[in-house]
DNA sequence: AACATAACCTGGTGGC
DNA sequence: TGCCACCAGGTTATGT
């Protein structure tokens, strides 16, 4: 389900809901998520939370002692409900508030995780991050330095959380289309030029997509239940065989680092 | 270090 | 209707 966009979306979802109010109980369905819950989650009760921030695809809520950290894996998804409302299946996790709400994280494939952040540590899965996309951190200027001697895809390389976090499978094919860079080049055989475009190429598919409430492919829903509407944008992804919107030529599909990849031939090279 | 591959898990889809 | 192979938004662990 989710990249950046649509974990910044699940965040601007969530938000308004949670900060200022007291987490009154924390409940623990199903703890076998990528990690075991941790039990100090019982920890928060009691506790008001402060805010709700986005590292990666990592989403921070900060209750003074600690953060509860969450990650939604590949199918994972965030609501608010009545804390009343009965429970579907794979809904693994309350989090209730005092206003009688609840945040209820439900994960079929149980690829996501819960995690606890004591403060002033950071967990193994938060170091080493690369830049935020997002920020001027993140240019051409670094894609070029990291790729030098690189033989790896350049679509590999994007993808890759040490070199920017944040850009999956869905925003890599789009962004490198909207570069012309074909996605199986190597990384270390671009140009700075390129790279420059295809840095400003990942912000603007990003922000267009979280600006469109994210990608809805088959499960995905803003946390008011509603679709994201950037699936009417995209240009390469899960389009095999249909007309490049460029040149009409049909796009063609590949397989990449276990992912499926999705290019025009005539426009990416 | 760099790169490739398997693995984690469930559910939906399409073919027969 | 049923069965089965295959595919999916991510990340980590392991092997060369």
């Amino acid at each position: 389900m989710p990249e950046l966009p649509e974990v910044e979306v699940s965040r601007l979802g969530i938000t308004p809901w949670l900060v200022n109010e007291t987490i009154t109980r924390v409940i623990v369905r199903d703890s076998r998520l990528r990690w075991p819950v941790p039990l100090e989650l019982s920890q928060a009760e009691g506790l008001p939370i402060k805010a709700v921030v986005r590292r990666a695809k990592y989403l921070l809520i900060d209750i003074g002692i600690a953060n509860i950290v969450l990650h939604l894996g590949m199918s994972g998804k965030l609501r608010i409900v009545d804390a009343a409302t009965p429970t579907v299946k794979h809904d693994h996790i309350d989090i209730v508030l005092g206003s009688g709400k609840c945040l209820r994280y439900n994960d079929p494939r149980r690829f996501g995780a819960c995690l606890w952040q004591p403060l002033g540590t950071t967990l193994k899965q938060l170091t080493n991050l690369g830049p935020e996309p997002l920020t001027d951190e993140f240019d051409g200027e670094r894609l070029h330095m990291l790729s030098r001697g690189r033989k790896t895809p350049v679509k590999s390389f994007i993808m890759d959380n040490d070199t920017v976090v944040g850009v999956g499978n869905i925003y890599a094919n789009e962004a490198l289309f909207m570069a012309g860079i074909h996605p199986k080049r190597s990384a270390g055989n671009i140009s700075r030029e390129r790279y420059k475009h295809l840095a400003l190429d990942i912000k603007a598919v990003l922000t267009k997509a979280i600006e469109q409430g994210g990608t809805t492919l088959k499960d995905f829903a803003q946390t008011d239940g509603n679709p994201g509407y950037f699936k009417q944008h995209l240009r390469v992804y899960g389009r095999t065989g249909l007309p490049c919107e460029r040149c009409e030529t049909p796009i063609k599909s590949m397989v990449i680092g276990q992912r499926n990849t999705f290019f025009c031939s005539v426009c990416q090279r």
